[in-house]
RNA sequence: AGUCUCGUAGCUCAGCUGGUUAGAGCGCUACACUGAUAAUGUAGAGGCCGGCGGUUCAAGUCCGCCCGAGACUACCA
């Protein structure tokens, strides 16, 4: 007996699918069982346990899964080995929250040891919840055997692979700017920026200052700044090459006295009002804001200034090298300022760059060690050498004072006649998330990955990745490559893998440790060098490795730099580290290098895809990935963001307890293509739990209705395709169609057209169409051919479609697969994660079929249709139906699926009409394809020429084949196939049509349909009174039914047909019906009828 | 600010290389069906295809600009 159920109930099915996986071990089999020769490699990009998992975790690892699983039943192996991610500043952040301290307490109020201890704790706090909707959602991966970012063979192969890097010359340290937080007294992370509430708008005092141009009189350059502070630190001033700068004469505003400065010719308009001869010094105030000039002297363009040399602004301290010179710079535009671009080498990254690579020096100071530092100090005050500004902050940390710094500096620019302007400006600045104070951007020693002199190789070997969707290939990433900047791996934190590199106090002679074995090497030599008994220690995170010592070639101690590495670089390190290679496991390594398949949502792009692409490139000079799919977002039902913030976040685990994980991975998949983003509403999954789970449930249901009745178990051979009825051979087609069609979009990674393509077979095909169409051959007659045929069908659709369905939904399809297969023993496997996809079958395909099932399918629509409009019902069965010929074949098509029709819409025969006497009226179009080409501007003529024919035109066109266009004297001969001629109309019938096919229907009602119409009826109500009193569906009846005559003829003719239908064994009239229910008929007609069971 | 995606019916989405009545499902309304029935069928209402301009005989589709949403990147002075 296949198994009945009463109702869908799909977190049902989940459970006892989960039971029936855990018990039988059918994941680590549906691994095992594939052949290790045929693989398919898959990486999974670790999730951080230190959050809980949200609703976009399904979406990815839904995304993830489909694949894998796919691949299986494609006959491949498929390991998935987990992971998690584990260092970083989440954690980190995470743990200062719950002590309620600051990273400066870190190492004094809580050691360094301690701190990390409690970070390896706080990881794996949500790792129960995440192994719970792993299992829950139905994502296989291996969580046994996961690899963890902070074990010591995890570190040992990222430091093996940066002494890859090291040895080819590609670390180095430098000296960035980063934001920088003088409040919190530490560096932000860009992530840190990032915060929500990060950038706010914040007003300052801008500067327009004038640089004095050596060698000429009152001569200036003008640039503008929105940070006065960073003045005395300028070295340098940047243009644009093709910006086109203009010499203008006027007066300062503020000291009248005459002045020729120096801005983009496109800037004019910001700060002059127009030329005025014979200006005056006193008319120009500083009241106004932008002022007349009395000439423009000189026009040039940017390329023309580079190389001058103007004299220091604010000469607090002197530079250590070239300076105050003009410079070109990419970055510089005519948007806003003056076109001239004010560089501070310590305090902006793009100055930091132009200066660097036009040898300017940086204004630098000594600290009280001897070591360089810029003009503000880390608290974010200036130093002492800033005389009149000495101490003070340069921007509001809080501090009592007059005015703001900017503002004093302002007031010493006009007093000294090289301030051209100055004003408020409001613009968004960022601002620590933790201190809420700004913050800056300022000089902090780093180590790089020289990533850039890599950027043409990872272009080129990404062209050959396929990316879905390609324009995140092609468009981010790919331009993120083109302009690839050199990777920052310093992060001056705790938790995380140490940077193994050790250095003199000089900085003169380093070493990069790529093992644990040469760390052993190492610390002997040195322990024999500087008499210590250090080894290695147990565990290689700070605080422990930073207590290594080790010793140069001279002889001198060396010191390991204390900063961690880049979490990235962690994530990227994972083909090799989880395997730890290539301390061990080489063999498998390249078993699974490079992966075929990775997805990750598309804010990965720069993250993870990136990581590992650079890593692989630069370490290997190969891909690491082949194929990857980077999802959208997951927003809310509005388009919104979901943050626990706004309380708008899916919780997954309630969602999949309510609705299953099937209608949910299924729901994501279907609704939108994985990379646009998900607007996510449950209504959403109960539409597809409705639609597609609840009409595949139903067909089940139906089909396992009759297969117990019949004792239906495939026992039989199958009826081989071409004895089986139209129908039949037609649904056979129609599945065909569909496994090749969504092989092809799984193999293909569109997983979204192929859950389309099931939905729709599901419903329009299977169940509207063969189930209807079929029932009676279940439910009526022997268990012969017929009926075997139509099981052997129905069950070979319903088992193809779970397999088919399996990498989407993997619990109901594993559910109907075994409920199917359990009682038939079909199929060697105890699960459908096992089996393989379905082998197209040529031999099932027939367009031809499918071509005349669908005008089967469109004439019962409009037949349907046309009753409808003449309120004429089904079960009256009318006379005819005539099809006007739309092509040779057409009649033999019809006629081959004629019985279904009229069986569809309840109509005797079909007529065809072939004539072209004006029996039809017809339309004619032009064919805008083929004409269109020929006929270029004519069309138009063309197009309204043809509008106007008549039906004797038309006749004409159709008779001849032929018509030639005369326009404008050319002559554009034309065939057939250059028209759509349509039947609009069959005069005096009814009509309706549905592009090119048209249905005419015969209204008329004689006397026999009207009787044959009745018995229908009667046979309805008697059914309905059997299904209402709970019958059998074998039990005999006797009806008798109250004499009228409206129903004489009905019993009378088709009397043998009722009791037939209804199993009546007897069926009588009488004039009067005591016991019996009350009929209501056509017509209004109300008669009593008595059934009672024999 | 830059880069990239997206914008079609009330909602969620199709619309292939440009071709002339712009589609589906849901929702809504009405009717029908009643041996799949908390299903199903038929019909109806509902669209300046985000806006403007361009290319073309022809634009939802190609190009440019703008507006709106989102992501990523970013101290543009």
């Amino acid at each position: 007996m296949y198994r009945e159920f009463k109702t869908l109930n799909l977190p049902q099915i989940d459970q006892e699918i989960l039971a029936f996986w855990d018990a039988q071990k059918i994941f680590d089999r549906s691994v095992e069982e594939r052949p290790v020769e045929n693989s398919y490699v898959f990486y999974e990009g670790p999730p951080s346990a230190n959050g809980m998992p949200g609703i976009h975790h399904v979406m990815a690892r839904t995304i993830k899964d489909i694949f894998c699983r796919y691949h299986t039943m494609a006959g491949q192996r498929v390991e998935r080995k987990g992971g998690w991610d584990t260092h970083g500043l989440p954690i980190e952040l995470s743990v200062e929250k719950e002590l309620g301290i600051t990273r400066d307490d870190i190492g004094k109020t809580i050691s360094v040891a301690e701190y990390n201890r409690l970070c390896r704790e706080t990881v794996m706090r949500y790792k129960d919840r995440w192994d719970d909707i792993t299992r829950k959602m139905g994502y296989w991966v291996d969580l046994q055997n996961p690899y963890i970012t902070y074990t010591n063979d995890y570190i040992e192969t990222c430091w093996w692979l940066l002494k890859q890097l090291f040895d080819k010359g590609l670390l180095y340290k430098g000296y960035t700017i980063q934001p920088f937080s003088p409040a919190a007294g530490t560096g932000l992370s860009s992530h840190e920026l990032n915060q929500p509430g990060a950038y706010r708008d914040i007003t300052d005092t801008s500067a327009v200052a004038q640089f004095r141009i050596k060698g000429a009189e009152n001569e200036y350059f003008l640039a503008w700044t929105t940070t006065p502070w960073t003045l005395p630190s300028n070295t340098a001033l940047a243009v644009g090459k093709h910006i086109t700068y203009v010499k203008v004469r006027t007066f300062n505003r503020y000291t009248q006295e005459p002045i020729t400065v120096i801005l983009a010719k496109d800037r004019m308009g910001a700060y002059f009002t127009g030329q005025t001869p014979g200006l005056k010094p006193e008319e120009v105030k500083a009241g106004n804001k932008p002022i007349p000039y009395l000439e423009i002297v000189e026009e040039m363009s940017g390329a023309s200034l580079e190389g001058m040399e103007y004299e220091q602004l604010m000469p607090y301290v002197q530079p250590d090298g070239p300076a105050f010179r003009v410079l070109l710079g990419d970055f510089v535009s005519t948007e806003d300022g003056t076109g001239i671009v004010h560089i501070a080498p310590t305090f902006g990254a793009d100055d930091f760059r132009v200066a660097k690579q036009y040898g300017i020096a940086a204004l630098l100071v000594k600290d009280e060690n001897g070591h360089p530092m810029p003009l503000v100090d880390r608290q974010g005050r200036f130093v002492k050498d800033v005389t009149d500004f000495a101490g003070r902050y340069v921007k509001d940390y809080g501090q009592e004072e007059e005015r703001p710094v900017d503002v004093d500096i302002v007031i010493k620019l006009k007093e000294e006649n090289k301030l051209f302007l100055s004003e408020k400006y409001l613009h968004p600045y960022p601002h620590c998330w933790r201190t809420e104070k700004p913050v800056l951007y300022y000089p902090l020693d780093s180590w790089f990955i020289r990533a850039s002199a890599l950027k043409e190789r990872m272009f080129e070997l990404n062209l050959t990745i396929n990316w879905k969707p390609a324009s995140t290939g092609e468009g981010r990433f790919g331009k993120w490559l083109e302009n690839l900047q050199d990777w920052n791996l310093s992060r001056s934190r705790f938790w995380g893998t140490p940077l193994p590199i050790w250095r003199t106090k000089d900085g003169l002679q380093e070493t990069c440790i790529g093992s644990v074995a040469l760390l052993k090497e190492a610390i002997e030599k040195a322990n024999a060098v500087l008499g210590k008994t250090q080894t290695v220690p147990e565990d290689l995170h700070r605080p422990f490795i930073d207590d290594v010592v080790l010793v140069s070639e001279s002889g001198e101690p060396m010191y390991r730099e204390p900063d961690l590495i880049d979490v990235w670089f962690d994530s990227g390190a994972m083909p090799y580290a989880q395997w730890h290679y290539p301390f061990e496991n080489q063999e498998k390594f390249w078993q699974n290098f490079p992966a075929d398949f990775i997805a990750e949502g598309v804010d990965q792009t720069r993250g993870w895809f990136y990581t590992l692409h650079a890593i692989a490139v630069m370490a290997f000079d190969r891909v690491s990935f082949k194929n990857v799919v980077s999802n959208g977002l997951v927003l809310d039902k509005n388009g919104v963001k979901m943050s626990k913030r706004l309380g708008n976040a899916v919780d997954p685990f309630e969602t999949i307890a309510k609705y299953g994980a099937d209608a949910t991975r299924w729901y994501m998949i279907s609704n939108a293509q994985p990379w646009d983003n998900l607007k996510f509403d449950v209504a959403g999954i109960e539409e597809v739990t409705r639609r597609f789970f609840g009409t595949l449930f139903n067909t089940y249901s139906f089909f396992t209705l009759y297969a117990n009745i019949d004792k239906f178990r495939y026992a039989e051979a199958d009826i081989p395709v071409e004895k089986r009825p139209e129908i039949d051979r037609w649904v056979l087609s129609a599945l065909n169609s569909l496994s090749e069609a969504c092989e092809g979009s799984y193999a293909d990674y569109e997983p979204t057209e192929a859950t389309r393509k099931m939905m729709y077979f599901v419903d329009e095909q299977l169940s509207n169409w063969y189930v209807r169409l079929s029932r009676r051959r279940f439910w009526r007659g022997e268990y012969n051919e017929d009926k075997i045929s139509a099981y052997q069908t129905l069950y070979e659709c319903l088992i193809t479609l779970a397999k088919l369905m399996a990498p989407v939904s993997p619990f109901f399809a594993d559910w109907l697969y075994r409920n199917l297969n359990e009682v038939t023993g079909k199929e060697p496997h105890p699960s459908v994660h096992l089996a393989l996809m379905p082998a197209p079958d040529a031999s099932h395909a027939d367009p031809g079929l499918e071509q005349r099932m669908d005008y089967a399918q469109r004439i019962a629509s409009l037949v349907l249709s046309l009753r409808k409009t003449r309120k004429i019902r089904v079960r009256q069965p009318l006379q005819k139906i005539m099809l006007p010929v739309l092509d040779t074949q057409f009649v033999d098509q019809v006629n081959e699926v004629k019985d279904l029709i009229l069986a569809e819409v309840n109509v005797k025969v079909i007529e065809y009409v072939t004539d072209t006497s004006g029996l039809l009226h017809k339309r004619v179009k032009p064919n805008f394809k083929t004409l269109g080409k020929r006929l270029g501007k004519h069309m138009k003529a063309v197009s309204d020429l043809v509008a106007s024919w008549t039906q004797a035109d038309i006749q004409q066109l159709e008779r001849s084949g032929k018509y030639v266009f005369e326009l404008e004297g050319e002559s554009f001969p034309a065939t057939l196939e250059d028209f759509e001629i349509l039947t609009e109309d069959i005069p005096g019938w009814q009509v309706a049509s549905d592009n090119e096919l048209t249905v005419a229907l015969d209204v008329t009602l004689t006397p026999e349909l009207e009787a044959e119409g009745m018995a229908r009826e009667l046979v309805n109500r008697i059914q309905n009174i059997r299904k209402t009193r709970d019958f059998n569906v074998t039990d005999q009846i006797a009806v008798v039914l109250e004499n009228h005559p409206e129903v004489v003829p009905a019993v009378e003719w088709h009397g043998g047909y009722i009791r037939q239908e209804t199993l009546a064994a007897s069926l009588s009239l009488a004039d009067n019906v005591p016991e019996g229910d009350l009929l209501e008929l056509p017509n209004e007609l109300q008669l009593h009828i008595q059934v009672k069971l024999v």
